[in-house]
DNA sequence: AAGCGTATTAGAATCATTCTAATTCGTTAA
DNA sequence: TTAACGAATTAGAATGATTCTAATACGCTT
């Protein structure tokens, strides 16, 4: 993501925010920031260890409070893991499909072109009678990385069955 | 589910878990029946639930070993949600897409004609570089049910900023 | 500078899941 | 039938991400 890109991603954000009233303070357009800056799609905690090197007194509280609004304006992407933290897109916010690896636990944006998914929520909830916001589709495997040089997270992969 | 496919299945489940030296104790059948029984993809503690009306001393560890040991033979699908208690497909044990409610929290099978997975995986596999082994495709929405009147499931998905 | 509403905080609470260490069960072989 | 061994099961504690709570601080507006 270029800087370009990134500057502008930052004030769509801002506005989004703003349009709902919420204020946008330091620690929160840090927070914003970091979740733009890493393509590792951080987790709560991740964004947490970010805005702390700038801001110290930081609370955990403070960062799901804000991913919360983010999340709720449509300004990021949740993605959910029940054994492992949840980790943030917010770069893209609509429906795109991650690899990720069981390894090292990376979520990667899958370069292969998208399926178009506003016109495929359109599809299934035509299909089905549901009214369909979102879909996920992700690829759950091993990445290039560990396979070349399996690492402490391949093991523990491993020992939980997978690999 | 008719029958024939139930009891089909459920011998299926049982040579693959002695395959791997697995007893299969009267508990144990019991996990794999109240897995089968449901179109609703329970959790833990519904089977849980289910199998203790039968045997009331049985406790959680016991369903959760159990569905371990399925999820490494390849023998039920988790579906993880990280917000409510994962959900197990004993059906259909390989991956398939799915519609989950946002309102009422119910996994359904999609009936559309699934994305045939071992050859999606081998796709992703050589697009990536990743060892693909799984694939998790869901539509997340509100169910026909929900639409036509509201539950109390569907409020309380509206307060979390859905619906 | 006062007043008001939002943001922030530390820590407690929650809840699904995993772990632990002790007990019981099932099976095999004497 | 019984002894013995490994696997299954148990209750309850531990874990860890997330949410809640109630008190405090901040940043506007006037």
């Amino acid at each position: 993501m270029d800087e370009a890109r990134f500057r502008m991603r930052l004030s769509e954000m801002k506005a989004a925010l703003r349009d709902k009233g919420v204020v946008i303070t330091r620690k929160r357009a840090k927070i914003l920031e970091a979740l733009l800056a890493s393509d590792r799609h951080p987790t709560a905690s991740e964004i947490h260890e970010s805005v702390r090197a700038f801001y110290p007194g930081t609370s955990l509280a403070t960062i799901y409070n804000t991913i919360d609004i983010l999340k709720e304006t449509g300004q990021a992407l949740e993605i959910e893991f029940s054994a492992s933290a949840n980790r943030y897109d917010g770069r893209i916010p609509v429906s795109h499909p991650h690899l990720v690896c069981l390894a090292c636990e990376k979520v990667e944006d899958m370069d292969a072109a998208a399926p178009n998914a506003p016109l495929e929520l359109e599809r299934v909830s035509q299909a089905t009678g549901y009214d369909i916001v979102r879909l996920r589709t992700d690829y759950y495997g091993t990445c290039p990385d560990c396979l070349r040089e399996p690492c402490a997270g391949a093991a523990n992969a491993a020992e939980r069955g997978f690999a």
